[in-house]
DNA sequence: TGGTCTTCTGTAAAGGATTACATTCAAGAA
DNA sequence: TTCTTGAATGTAATCCTTTACAGAAGACCA
């Protein structure tokens, strides 16, 4: 096996060619400390001549600190999580701190394995978007002091992990408000992934609009789309094929929304003519449908940012400054809805 | 400034446990050399009871391995990245190689910085799919022994650097050619970022065709979007207004064939009959766009995971075993062309 | 018995930075 | 002159592993 030998020049090297010692090097590089002006002007001139650089392995084993954060997601693909994972490194970058990105593909197991993985990794800190599932396997993690954060999704019943969250309720609840008051029934809600903390937010927030409305238990129909594609199609179709026809549709992520719009037009239905539609999330191509898609707008992009936020509080304090983070929703009207 | 003491247990704890040496932990648990059977019950037994993970920073910073990779992007919430993002994951994963990933936001000066953070955090490699500029800042680094491949654009005048692209001039050349057989005349193709290797070759590719059908060159219209959802708009509106009218536009990327379509729509044109569109790269949102949309297909799961092969190859043996790696394209035909 | 081989294990030196502590030296005070 | 003080610098321990080398102990042979 070839061996590639990088020579490096070490912080040794600066010091003989500065006629100084490490520590004196270290000091000036870092600024910390006294130093002559003499003693600084020599370092820095050896410094550059070398072109050195430090070791930051050698820097974080010394330090106890990567400035690396994790950051692990069910769906790297997803719009939504694209712009989280945008936010993070935003706001990551502003603190120099570098993010090892992970993707679960909503799989528990792999989810085990990269936390396990990111901690002997000695990560600073983690921003974790659970999977469904117990988690139990994190308490070991949690006692021996990492600092976690869950995002967009909660960590079911797991005291002590802040969480940064959009208000799934309230959004849902005005979607299905705004349709309901248009008087479409029945109203049909297309599920993404069961069992998340998101998609049960989101349901009730429905309920609470039904509730108010006072709607026929048969004027609420629920269908699962299981966040993928082809059984969100298929659950659409499904729904359009009841009678009575569902007068709107209300999707709970931005890929089922589509997988919506992509039934209705292959029934050759009119949207929102005949079925109106919202989704949740919007993202990039939500404006460019037929019709522009009426969605639930979340702030993606802030709820990383926030994430990263948070987790410093947890790396500086060992606690969050706030334990629950409810970012606002908004009801983003375009055409779908069948507003003008 | 309150400090986390996260006690972690170390080498020696499991060796002191076990009572033996470092040395002999360390073989039992890496399975070097020789050991008795006895030594090795004592120290996986102390070593569970303990719970212990290695340092990896003390490992990486002893065995000059980090099996770590760094991934820099221009536009991380671009779809097309996203997808390569995932291959490159996936691929990398197999390897138990972590990403960091980060993102330019098509910023030279950003990326600069970005590479030189990477090498001083010792990654093994680096794959780029650099900005548009000269990259002599990349000298210095591959003297070192950086280990580097160029993913989706090829780095300009740079040799001994791998790329791993799409063939985009083939690509190109078949769209052109599929409207061009159409009759669909003027054709006017919207550019995205300047100056990129990509945009180069599709040019290219679409000016072959032009020869090949001997297009009037007036009949030859060339936009800029700028790689933007704004100016890509505004020149794919400013396209659809001048006379003659062209028959068909093709978009040099996904928000550019995205601007077009919303442009073809805001003008109450059209798509395919007044105006048949083509777009570069397929995304999620293209089939469920009203038509739609045609476009030439890449395989970026396929390239991220290919430039972490030949990334592979390039830190194993100093060298990558092709230089060059063009994957190939795909016209995918749906409605946006004029194809039933 | 003594020597040679194996097989296992331990000691200590890397790897490259930071930093507590010790030392040096010059200036200022008594 | 002598002592105090403070700035500047150096020495060496530390972070945690891997591994070259040396040492020990038992097996085997002459």
């Amino acid at each position: 096996m070839p061996v590639r030998l990088p020579k490096v020049t070490r912080l040794k090297d600066v010091a003989d060619r500065a006629g100084v010692s490490t520590a004196t090097v270290s000091r000036v590089l870092n600024g910390l400390g006294p130093m002559s002006d003499e003693a600084r002007g020599r370092v820095l001139k050896a410094s550059q001549a070398l072109d050195y650089h430090p070791n930051w392995l050698a820097k974080s084993l010394r330090g106890r600190r990567t400035n690396t954060i994790g950051l692990i997601l069910p769906d790297i693909e997803n719009p939504f999580f694209t712009s989280l994972v945008k936010g993070v490194e935003q706001a990551a970058s502003e603190r120099a701190w570098n993010v090892i990105l992970c993707n679960t593909d909503e799989d528990f197991h792999r989810e085990e394995v990269l936390v396990r993985t990111l901690v002997e990794r000695r990560i600073d800190g983690l921003i974790l978007c659970p999977v469904a599932g117990s988690h139990a396997y994190l308490m070991p993690h949690l006692e021996r002091g990492l600092a976690l954060v869950s995002v967009n999704r909660t960590l079911p019943g797991r005291r002590g992990v802040p969480a940064i969250v959009a208000d799934n309720e309230q959004g849902a609840y005005e979607a299905a408000r705004h349709l309901l008051a248009k008087g479409l029934r029945p109203l049909a809600l297309l599920l993404g992934t069961p069992k998340l903390s998101t998609t049960e937010a989101r349901l009730a927030g429905c309920r609470r609009a039904a509730a108010e409305f006072r709607l026929r238990p048969d004027d609420l129909r629920v269908a699962v789309g299981l966040g993928r594609m082809g059984p969100g199609y298929k659950a659409a179709l499904e729904c359009l094929e009841a009678r009575p026809r569902p007068r709107a549709i209300f999707a709970f992520n931005n890929l089922m929304a589509e997988a919506a719009l992509m039934a209705i037009h292959h029934q050759g239905l009119r949207c929102p003519g005949d079925v109106a539609l919202i989704g949740f999330d919007d993202f990039r191509s939500a404006a460019a449908m037929t019709p522009p898609l009426t969605v639930v707008e979340q702030d993606p992009i802030g709820m990383g940012r926030r994430a990263v936020e948070v987790l410093a509080e947890v790396i500086a304090n060992g606690r969050p400054g706030a334990m629950n983070t409810k970012l606002p929703t908004r009801l983003l009207l375009r055409a779908s809805c069948g507003c003008p």
